[in-house]
DNA sequence: TTTTAGTTGTTGCAAAATGCAAGTACAAAT
DNA sequence: ATTTGTACTTGCATTTTGCAACAACTAAAA
């Protein structure tokens, strides 16, 4: 953690979360169950692997994720969501809300179209399944 | 608008928003009753005048705010929010949440308060109150 | 009229972050 | 022994950011 712009809370939060990378490796472990750096470097978005490394650092630094040893293979690492991480939830649904609500090129899918009934009762039915894998 | 990473929405959010700076700007607008580039400038997280600037434009060419001259001094210029702009209340109020929740040296004042305690209760009031201002 | 203050920028330059390609290290499988 | 898979590291060019100074315009004051 560096020094704080200011102790406004939106600040605290963007000091951490406030770039392109971060919070697409959260929806990756989130919502697509990925774990592996390598299950990060081949999502779509095309993250390079010294910023992917970067952002790894400093979300398990925050205590955002945790790594393990995988242990099915000893040479791999998983990353899992801390509560500090899944509390995120209601920050990426919102993201997810607003961006399919403004972009025709993002067509909502079940989720997308389960947010747009009920955002509240996704946001309480997946914190309710992360709560058991959260470490 | 730049190229986007993908047609995932949260990416396509992140595409705008993810940097350190937008989401403050439009905290400004939307919390702080703050409308103008001197006001913005003067927010205590101390924004530098290219970065305020490019962001304004940027913000302003996704048509997330307007900017129209000041009715009562014309070498001034006002910026308002959109619906679009409006929209992004949500992810507001969750950074904001999230933030106080981790942050020790952030703690909640009557706003936050509110939020913890019925968090839907303050989007939808504040929803009601921007929805009067939208441009 | 000249000056001063307020407002919204622009410009130049150094520092930091990002993107890309290649290379490294180590364990497991063949 | 060699290859494959996984997780990085490194070097270098490009881009973005941060900082400080300067500029253009308006309105109000002296």
């Amino acid at each position: 953690m560096d020094k704080k712009r200011s102790d406004c809370p939106i600040s605290c939060s963007l000091d951490i979360l406030g770039d392109k990378w971060s919070l697409l490796i959260i929806r990756d472990v989130m919502l697509r169950g990925k774990m592996s750096y390598s299950e990060f470097l081949n999502s779509e978005e095309r993250i390079a692997t010294n910023i992917l490394v970067s952002r790894l650092t400093i979300l398990e630094g925050e205590k955002i994720l945790v790594k393990d040893v995988s242990p099915e293979n000893k040479s791999k690492y998983i990353y899992s969501l801390t509560q500090k991480g899944a509390d995120l939830l209601p920050i990426i649904i919102e993201l997810m809300d607003w961006g399919a609500k403004y972009n025709k090129n993002c067509p909502r899918k079940e989720l997308g179209q389960r947010i747009k009934k009920d955002k509240a009762a996704v946001v309480r039915e997946l914190s309710e399944v992360l709560k058991h894998k959260v470490k």
